[in-house]
DNA sequence: AAACAAGATGATAGCGCTATCATTGTCAAT
DNA sequence: ATTGACAATGATAGCGCTATCATCTTGTTT
């Protein structure tokens, strides 16, 4: 009778005593092939093949005080956006060995830093994060913790670490100049779920519209709901019932946008003519609306496949010489501004 | 000189020591507070509170043999169906004190053994994967494991262990029967991505039309391609030229059929009246598109809730009673489909 | 031929936790 | 008073891997 526990598992040391050799050879010849002499790497990944021995990572995570884990903190799994975002991350990771961990702060200050505090006794070769706008808290904890970081989605001063993102509030300014451009006159900006990103974005449109001397804070409305199509269509119909001179709106993102084009088609209302409609994103069907929609589009999933780069060469110790990428943004004219076009 | 490694890290010994117990008993005051003595658990939870005492999910995983992982294998991370699948899994995770690991398989059986491998050496505590259409190497590592399953999405005969999904046969064939009960006549199928779940919806159309005496394959158009708004556009596009006398289309899923919406539009084809157009899924814009997408409601984030709370269930014990839930669908009859109506 | 560097392999000792069994103290039953 | 049952705590020994230092070959240098 054994009394000790065995996990049944096959070990290093099974490896190791088939092969001939001993356990921590075994581990070099896996991990580090070239402390190794060739013929002996050749016979230990014969025996491994044979004995389908697979590592245990809690074990090389005990003893070498660090994981392939890549954590990553997004506000929303749910959002296209952040989901374009994980494609690129995960492209990039998916030839590697190192692994996801994703976690859903849902929009919370203490969400969030309860994630950072999990993932960092996790000790994880790196850590994303979406947003510069960590509270106090988490920012120290960022600070502290010795893999690297990069925080995605936004540009701004300070890097925790290093940071790959854009100017919210340059793409929403440039976006309400061009329907400015378009000839609008009055022009509305409608938000859900007013994040810290959207509240640059609704900046940017204050900063074009208070530029051209034309800014009129009855035009806005915002909401903390979470976005949808349905919404858009709501706010839209409410804004254009408050002001009926309303003639353009931009949108804090593209569901909303779709949400209002709808809204009109029902309305009767005529895009472009009676009223331009801008989105935010370019989500692939802006394109094939009818009529098609103009938006800004931002380079989601580039954004998630350089963050990830980035990071894994920061963990094998190549820092990049740049440490923060601006990835910009461009505003994709169509036919739902073309009032004059 | 202290050679030894050492992590900096406050363990259980510490704890131990500042609260005058043995490390065991820590543990125990942790894990299993009703093992040991109300005072000394108050003291313990005092000081590591005090010294910022965190768990090390490693050593635990390696001492007991398990983890609080979950592991999730699916097929996309950026299919809005998908998205909402998660969205439910982290509402009922978050609660708890289990974690989720992604695993992205990009519709491929090679890349879903590798992961349930990866996920195996970690022994999760449970398992979710998506479908019922494992590989033969993929089902037996999934018989072998020793932790629960739960397969999710479709039900099906001859589960590996748990199951909740629903019929996509039955609910393609109820919505096509919506159609024909409209009145519809020549009802044509567009699909992309055609994964496992597609072709059973495009059997179930299949099963609909011969009923009715009227299946034409020359109506079926499907692709490999990933499914898209404006591929939708394209595909209907395609369809309506190859057959002119084309009355209804259904979707294979609500992006296509909002581009075929969209398309309709464009080319100033009457929906409902010269064409009807059933999405798959409803998604949320279905309702607000204009006009509205007739489309068949799945209880995607249910089935994320439902599915993780009997797999953390099953951890804990308790086995439920009914091991393969039908969660069911619904046809939404909106104005896409309403000829007579 | 002696001395040494470099390369390949091994022995040892943990990483931070928990399973297991052993010990102690307490109280009711005999 | 003696026994046993039970509750609370502790001592010990790993889980499967790798960091560290030690040893043993080689080939190279003078």
């Amino acid at each position: 009778m054994n009394k000790r526990r065995k996990s049944g598992r096959v070990t290093l040391s099974d490896v190791a005593r088939k092969a001939g050799v001993s356990p921590i050879t075994v581990s070099r010849a896996l991990r580090n092939p070239d402390m190794v002499s060739s013929d002996v790497v050749k016979r230990v990944q014969q025996v491994v093949g044979e004995l389908g021995y697979v590592p245990d990572p809690a074990a090389r995570a005990l003893a070498s005080q660090r994981t392939d884990v890549i954590g990553v903190i997004i506000p929303s799994v749910t959002n296209n956006v952040f989901s374009d975002v994980m494609r690129g991350i995960y492209a990039c990771v998916e030839e590697t060995n190192y692994r996801v961990q994703l976690g859903n702060s849902r929009y919370s200050e203490r969400e969030e830093e309860k994630l950072l505090q999990t993932f960092i006794s996790q000790r994880p070769a790196g850590l994303m994060i979406s947003g510069i706008d960590q509270s106090h808290a988490a920012r120290l904890l960022l600070e502290s913790v010795s893999c690297p970081v990069v925080q995605i989605m936004e540009t701004g001063p300070d890097p925790v670490d290093m940071m790959v993102g854009f100017s919210h509030r340059d793409a929403a300014r440039t976006a309400t100049e061009h329907l400015i451009a378009q000839g609008y006159e009055r022009i509305g900006f409608i938000g859900a779920r007013m994040d810290p990103r959207t509240a640059r974005r609704l900046e940017g449109y204050g900063d074009a519209l208070r530029a051209a001397g034309r800014y009129d804070k009855g035009l806005v409305r915002t909401t903390r709901q979470r976005s949808t199509v349905t919404l858009g269509s709501e706010m839209l119909l409410e804004l254009k019932a408050a002001r009926p001179d309303l003639d353009a709106v931009l949108c804090n993102n593209d569901d909303l946008a779709l949400g209002a084009l709808f809204a009109c088609r029902r309305q009767g209302i005529d895009v472009p003519g009676e009223l331009g409609i801008c989105g935010f994103n370019d989500l692939e069907m802006m394109a094939a609306a009818c009529p098609s929609i103009t938006s800004v589009r931002t380079c989601r999933e580039e954004m998630g496949e350089r963050a990830t780069g980035m990071l894994i060469r920061a963990i094998e110790g190549e820092r990049p010489a740049e440490t923060a990428v601006d990835l910009g943004f461009e505003v994709i004219a169509r036919e739902s501004t073309a009032r004059r076009g």
